[in-house]
DNA sequence: GTAGCTTCGATTGTATTCAAAAGCCGGACC
DNA sequence: GGTCCGGCTTTTGAATACAATCGAAGCTAC
């Protein structure tokens, strides 16, 4: 069966390079070609990006251990509903992640600064900031303010990147992720000025000021909770029930 | 090559039943068998566990997106660095997850008994855990304290499982896996003390006390943060870096 | 002797194929 | 009429086979 056996190098089913896959699905989950609750069969997407399965399964192991879907045996994947009932606690988390990522970016541009010879990966991953700082510029300078959703996770993920540090990249896809998708059906509530705090941020970053960059993440985190919250309460959002008192060490 | 043609159900390469063999890898990474930096190849853990490679590097593809591993298209897979330098870090995104994973278990906990009917997950995941604090007790009261690592890591999934919740669950999958590879080789360092705190955040978590399961597990994990600074730092340890002033909503 | 190119080996990425389990529908029996 | 049992269909799980790519050793030429 040649399906498509038409597809002269157009569109359509033509064989997604790597693992954009795997990032494919993950937007169509998060801005909503994929509802959630739907049933998720291997061979669908097979078909639909021109592939066979065996990539296919791959990609859904990625965002199974993501949290995006959920799989039981033999009984095929579904697409995870999303996690209203935990907003609070994500951004909590969020909010210690990103800061400390912002953090360790500031620092780590500081020594790059300091040894006056930036490295390839830092520079690469600079580079795909200003990018996207760009892009999002364009989005809302043209008033198309549906693409700022999908740059803001890129832009945080990309912070994460230059701060070099695998682990809080690897919290950040989850938690940047499921916090856009929990904004989801709303698309233009936020916009210009959540946007452009992100050139703030990496001046600060740029100058390799950790304190700041931290302080400054940390207050664009929680306007962006602030702003979700204030969706569902009317009223002031209940006290952040989260950050614990540290209470920390002993002294 | 019939391998081992004479596996009689015995040991050896005996078609590990489902997802364990990811398991089987992360605890291989975690607890010593896989060294930081080890090349992987998919031929190797396919022969080594008795499958073929299609689970192998569905496997790789969940470890990947945890972090335990790293991929380059075409150039394998390896085992990633512990993350020593990401340390704080990891500790205060944990307290933050860990805390809401206790005080989310104990407000299920706390319906499951005005409810007066539990239901069967939860009955599941309460029978699990019992099972884990056993096995530790059992494990200190013989003094084999190798095995608590593993059954502290099962321990706090379970808790996160009990919580009801897949974010934090996925979130502390990877968190308490990488924290206690921070451990690795240092294992009877902890122990006796530590564990039995666990009953008594269950005490806790059982009576539905939000409250107080949340303040628990805070003070568990910074002692945790605590005992694993100390290693490094004969001083006492910097201030904690992260948890940053909340400085939360306007108010 | 060294630089550059080429060929070869090893390993990953993908497709195809077969086996196993789950869910569903229909029929028969109580 | 309801319920249980049997076989079908669908879908996932796994294995095998093949293609693509990378890395390195070896050879030639300068």
């Amino acid at each position: 069966m040649p399906a498509e056996s038409a597809d002269a190098g157009l569109s359509g089913p033509a064989a997604v390079p790597k693992e954009r896959i795997e990032d494919e699905i993950r937007r169509d989950i998060i801005f909503g070609g994929l509802a959630p609750g739907a049933r998720i069969t291997e061979a669908a997407l097979a078909r639909k990006y021109g592939i066979s399965r065996v990539p296919v399964r791959e990609a859904l192991r990625t965002l199974e251990a993501e949290g995006f879907v959920e799989s039981r045996p033999y009984a095929g994947s579904t697409v995870s509903n999303i996690p209203v009932d935990e907003a609070d606690d994500l951004f909590a988390v969020r909010t210690v992640v990103e800061t400390a990522a912002a953090r360790r970016a500031a620092e780590r541009a500081g020594r790059q600064l300091a040894a006056g010879t930036p490295d390839d990966a830092w520079w690469a991953a600079r580079g795909r900031i200003a990018d996207i700082l760009a892009a999002g510029d364009t989005a809302v300078a043209e008033g198309s303010l549906e693409k700022l959703p999908e740059l803001n996770v890129r832009f945080h993920l990309a912070v994460a990147e230059l701060a070099d540090s695998r682990s809080l990249t690897a919290l950040l896809r989850q938690l940047a992720g499921k916090i856009e998708w929990l904004y989801a059906a709303d698309v233009d509530n936020r916009g210009k000025d959540s946007w452009s705090e992100h050139r703030v941020l990496m001046t600060a970053v740029d100058s390799g000021d950790p304190e700041r960059a931290q302080q400054l993440m940390c207050s664009h985190v929680e306007q962006s909770r602030a702003g979700y919250l204030s969706r569902f309460t009317p009223s002031l959002p209940p006290p952040p029930s989260l950050p614990p008192p540290p209470s920390l060490p002993p002294n």
